[in-house]
DNA sequence: CTTCGAAATTTGGCATACCAAATACCAGCA
DNA sequence: TGCTGGTATTTGGTATGCCAAATTTCGAAG
């Protein structure tokens, strides 16, 4: 039976029997848009003068081949992402957040990674929670080399990114690489310091035990005070204003 | 000094020797929309039938007096929102959770309101918390009263909002106040449950006097578990799918 | 040389028009 | 009656143009 009613309903219903998306044709202008914008302001160093950072409709339009109405929409999504702010008769200028904001950032990350280890040390499988001693190793024979870096340490968002996912929930992975960034804008002598403070391998060795032994508080609380420590690092060592 | 250059450098810089915001004039049509839409999204029954909800453009930008242009906008901020999905050629629809994202919505308010406890029992001054108290009385004589709101309880969800303003983070604020949109979304008779459950005053009281004891790790305890207990109501007792 | 202000320019907000894709409708055929 | 195929319509995506507000420019007055 391939009546119209049924197909309506099949798609209304989303009828899940298979497990097919319907893929975007084409990309539309907005997403793209949208994709490059972000990538831009990823790689573009926020903090690195005190001038305001503005963009130009017109401008971006003209070299991402485009109108200015998926721009445009782009933009109002990036601004609700609260990445751009766009001042009427002045352009669209890229956020700085203060040092106040990036410390609740700070917080609100660490209240979000200790309830993903949480969750993971109650409900992540031997497997998965294996995986995660692997990409540790990893992590620490990579240790030197990746210390060049002149970001926010890869390996060390790496590792708590492979924590978050253990938790299975994927709002916490969304809303936590939200937060991180903005935190990894901030590019600065003292990102060496935080790095130091925040990535002591003892400290993450720590967590993948507690998380063997299912114990769930002590997990939680470790990855807690891990992260709270940066935050307060970041109060006393980092000047941003 | 009031050259132009000084007023620019002024502009630019901020000067936050005055707290005062540059007053939107004229509120855009595009803020409007949003406002519009976000408020009838709020008191839409989105959970009340199957069928998909979707919203016209056209429709919309007749009703509300303006071009389809801020409305798309409006539209392209609320689904990065995640309330709104548009789908080419099909509409734009109101996005309908899952069980599974409702519980993981509850399971980060949790880590985030327990987070806020933390930082509140260190931080908050004795007044703001003395407020709390008087705020809980207020809420307690109110139960019965306001017991028959079919919303999800109003007064419950303030005393939450007030027990987050005490952490002083306004980002805690921002992203529980989101959470709590989509939750408060499931109007279901299995509300009440969830309602019973998650008022108990006793809870609420104990969570009063951690925090006056500037007793975090309690008060962190006490909320995430209160919440955590919502999420496990929610788990084994509401149907939605 | 500085100050002031009016005109030109810039820039985001908004409206409108067109397009392509997907649906809905309907006539015609089996 | 029921299916099929093609056409009309709907609908979101995009381009374009105009407008008002704010800035910048620049020349005249002091």
């Amino acid at each position: 039976m391939n009546t119209k009613a049924a197909l309506n309903k099949r798609w209304q219903s989303g009828d899940n029997g298979l497990a097919i998306e319907r893929l975007p044709a084409k990309e539309s202008f907005k997403s793209r848009a949208y994709a490059a914008l972000k990538e831009a302001i990823t790689h573009m160093n926020i903090y690195g003068s005190e001038e305001p950072l503005l963009l130009d409709e017109r401008d971006i339009s003209e070299r991402l081949g485009a109108s200015r109405t998926p721009i445009r929409e782009a933009v109002a999504m990036l601004e609700q992402e609260g990445l751009l702010k766009a001042v009427p008769r002045r352009g669209i200028l890229v956020v700085r957040r203060t040092k106040a904001e990036i410390i609740e950032m700070i917080e609100a990350w660490a209240a979000l990674e200790s309830m993903a280890a949480r969750l993971a040390a109650s409900r992540a499988s031997d497997e998965a929670i294996a995986e995660l001693r692997a990409f540790f190793k990893e992590f620490d024979l990579n240790r030197i080399e990746r210390e060049r870096c002149d970001e926010y340490s890869t390996a060390n968002i790496a590792f708590h990114q492979a924590l978050i996912r253990l938790s299975g929930s994927s709002l916490l992975a969304a809303m936590t690489d939200n937060l991180f960034f903005h935190v990894r804008a901030i590019r600065h002598r003292t990102i060496f310091e935080m790095d130091r403070a925040q990535r002591s391998a003892s400290d993450h060795l720590e967590i993948i035990q507690a998380i063997e032994a299912r114990d769930a508080d002590r997990a939680e609380r470790l990855v807690r005070d891990h992260t709270l420590r940066l935050a307060r690092h970041v109060e006393s060592h980092v000047n941003l204003d």
